[in-house]
DNA sequence: CCCCAGGAGAGTC
DNA sequence: GACTCTCATGGG
């Protein structure tokens, strides 16, 4: 187990897993998170001015929490906007961190949430989990990975089903049964995240907000802005706007924040979710 | 009973 | 292109 410490100003465990990006944590007694991610785990929690992570694979979830990227650059240039509502939310939201997560997980977590609220997302994540992914024993308890594609292109539609995913679930049986049969997500990277968008459409139950969630947390892209229904309630209260689709909404935001459109996104959802009631 | 949740697909015009 | 309806399920 190693320990890694870093300044909390520009990564709060707290605001990095709960601004909805990400679904397979728990909040354990401590007051410290675990994470789970493909077959891996760690520990993170703030305490003042440090976050600390611990994990066996520490440079998996260096990655994964984008600690290389230099988010006080990030910040200055969203104040740099000089929009009173996006620097004030940008100042009580600048510990949150864009995660790189796995595409695959990242696409199938996203089909999920479609019409959907974020505790029964994760309560069916986690049964996914449970249900088709391999136990991995250590010290201090077991856990389940993430499953192999293989594993989830075996399950049937009725065990979809029975984890609560609706009518979500043949979305997710003829998903995994594509990758199963040789498609590979990863062969998008090498396009442009206007094309990766145009891919991910073709696939049945991945629309426009979550093929911009896609890009935006299993690509990295950051030229994203998923705009879902809490989204289009701050772009007409908060943002004065007038568009009425979504698309042209997300369009719209893009392409005034641009490449810092993915940052901008998870400061204001994340304000609307939470901080805006406490 | 109603409405809503990190929407998308199919149908109609 | 544009509406509109429907799709499971649990919670308020």
């Amino acid at each position: 187990m190693n320990l890694l410490k870093v300044d909390s100003e520009f990564f709060n465990a707290k605001d990095t897993l709960l601004c909805g990006q990400f679904f397979r944590y728990v909040l354990d007694i401590d007051g410290a998170y675990t994470v789970y991610s493909l077959n891996k785990r760690c520990k993170v929690y703030t305490i003042e001015n440090f976050t600390y992570l611990e994990s066996d694979d520490i440079d998996y979830f260096t990655e994964f929490f984008d600690l290389k990227n230099d988010y006080s650059k990030i910040y200055n240039d969203v104040l740099n906007f000089n929009d009173p509502f996006i620097s004030h939310v940008a100042t009580l939201s600048k510990g949150i961190r864009i995660l790189k997560q796995n595409v695959i997980e990242t696409a199938l977590y996203f089909i999920i949430s479609q019409n959907n609220n974020i505790k029964r997302i994760q309560n069916s994540v986690e049964k996914l989990c449970q249900g088709l992914g391999e136990k991995i024993e250590c010290d201090g308890g077991s856990y389940y990975a993430f499953p192999t594609v293989k594993n989830l292109a075996s399950a049937s539609l009725d065990f979809y089903k029975s984890i609560g995913l609706g009518y979500r679930a043949e979305y997710i049986k003829g998903f995994a049964e594509m990758l199963n049969g040789g498609y590979n997500l990863d062969n998008l990277r090498a396009l442009s995240t206007s094309e990766i968008t145009s891919e991910l459409l073709k696939i049945k139950g991945i629309g426009k907000k979550v093929a911009d969630c896609i890009t935006l947390f299993g690509f990295n892209r950051t030229d994203s802005f998923p705009v879902d229904t809490w989204i289009e309630k701050i772009y007409i209260q908060n943002l004065n706007g007038k568009q009425k689709d979504r698309v042209k909404i997300s369009q719209e935001l893009l392409n005034k924040f641009g490449n810092l459109s993915g940052y901008v996104q998870q400061y204001v959802f994340y304000y609307k979710r939470s901080l805006e009631n406490k």
